[in-house]
DNA sequence: CGGGTTTGACCTGCGC
DNA sequence: GCGCAGGTCAAACCCG
């Protein structure tokens, strides 16, 4: 697998209640399908190669099977119905199915720069040897610079999308934010954070699509070497959304499956039919539509936190 | 006072 | 080489 296609892509959609109403919910709105050889979306990039898609956990261990996957979610290689979008970023986002392309390919360079460790360290050297001339060769920061020559290495990344009213969603993990910058083309500006973890160097990048206010795009960028921070772990309830980071595919479709809702959280559900899943708690209703149409409606996030540990727990071993 | 956010400056990569 | 856009830094600021 090359480095430049380590990247993922995965979509749903969050209803969210931010004013405690009690109405939250999300749905995996994938408008495509990502696990789909002869996917026929307009956006996607022309000679697609489907063997591209892989599955998070792939993404993250650095291996690719794609099958995988398709089996994990009942899906034949050109099934019609994708029941969940994870896609590798080869060097750009897009979003194969709504209007909600992110910047396709317009700069390589949004998804490739990635790794600031490495960059930003020769950056803070070159600025503390202008700046301080007592040759101060502290900086707490930049302790790990490379050497110049050294290529960067990537960081696996996915993103997915939420439609969210507030754009910054609660995964579990504390973050901080460390730059804001205006987006070519669009009226919303786009947030940098960082894992606030002692050594965990994950990042993640909010922004909201411009054609479609509602969606806002997350992407994460490596992978927390660290459980979900103990004071946040009862407070999973209120609304709050764990964005996918990782799958853990089951042998086969008639089995329980689990998918990460990252960084940690997991969802436990059971695989009803070709195109549809279910929650196994009760707190959860879910229609019979395809899944691409579902809107799960989770009535009492109190559960949720009751699941997401376990969950973990098991993909942890 | 500690931790998070804001924001202007600065850097890198890329296309022309 | 230049300009642009994305990404990061870090001082100033804010807040509990």
């Amino acid at each position: 697998m090359s480095d430049e296609a380590r990247d993922f892509y995965y979509h749903a959609q969050f209803q969210e209640d931010r004013y405690g109403t009690g109405a939250t919910g999300f749905s995996f709105s994938l408008n495509n399908s990502p696990l789909s050889i002869s996917n026929s979306s307009p956006h996607e990039p022309q000679g697609f190669d489907p063997s591209s898609y892989m599955s998070f956990t792939d993404s993250l261990n650095g291996s690719s099977d794609y099958n995988t996957l398709a089996k994990a979610f009942g899906l034949s290689p050109s099934s019609p119905e994708p029941l969940l979008e994870v896609k590798r970023e080869q060097n750009l986002v897009v979003d194969a199915g709504s209007e909600t392309a992110v910047t396709p390919n317009s700069s390589a360079s949004s998804s490739s720069t990635e790794a600031g460790d490495d960059d930003s360290n020769k950056v803070k050297r070159e600025r503390q040897q202008k700046e301080s001339a007592d040759g101060g060769e502290s900086s707490k920061k930049g302790s790990k610079a490379k050497k110049k020559g050294e290529k960067r290495e990537k960081e696996p990344r996915f993103a997915f999308m939420t439609k969210s009213e507030v754009d910054h969603l609660e995964d579990g993990y504390r973050w901080r934010k460390y730059g804001q910058k205006a987006v070519k083309n669009s009226p919303f500006p786009r947030s940098y954070y960082r894992c606030t973890t002692q050594k965990c160097t994950v990042k993640k990048r909010v922004e909201r699509s411009y054609q479609d206010p509602t969606v806002v795009i997350t992407t994460y960028e490596g992978q927390h070497n660290h459980p979900l921070p103990a004071t946040l772990r009862g407070n999973l309830g209120g609304g709050m959304f764990m964005p996918p980071s990782m799958v853990a595919p089951p042998a086969s479709f008639s089995q329980d499956y689990i998918v990460q809702m990252p960084p940690s959280a997991v969802y436990n559900y059971h695989a009803g039919g070709m195109n549809s899943f279910y929650p196994q708690t009760s707190s959860a209703t879910l229609s019979t539509a395809p899944l691409h149409h579902q809107q799960l409606q989770i009535s009492d996030y109190g559960l949720l936190q009751d699941i997401v540990p376990s969950m973990f727990l098991k993909l942890e071993q």
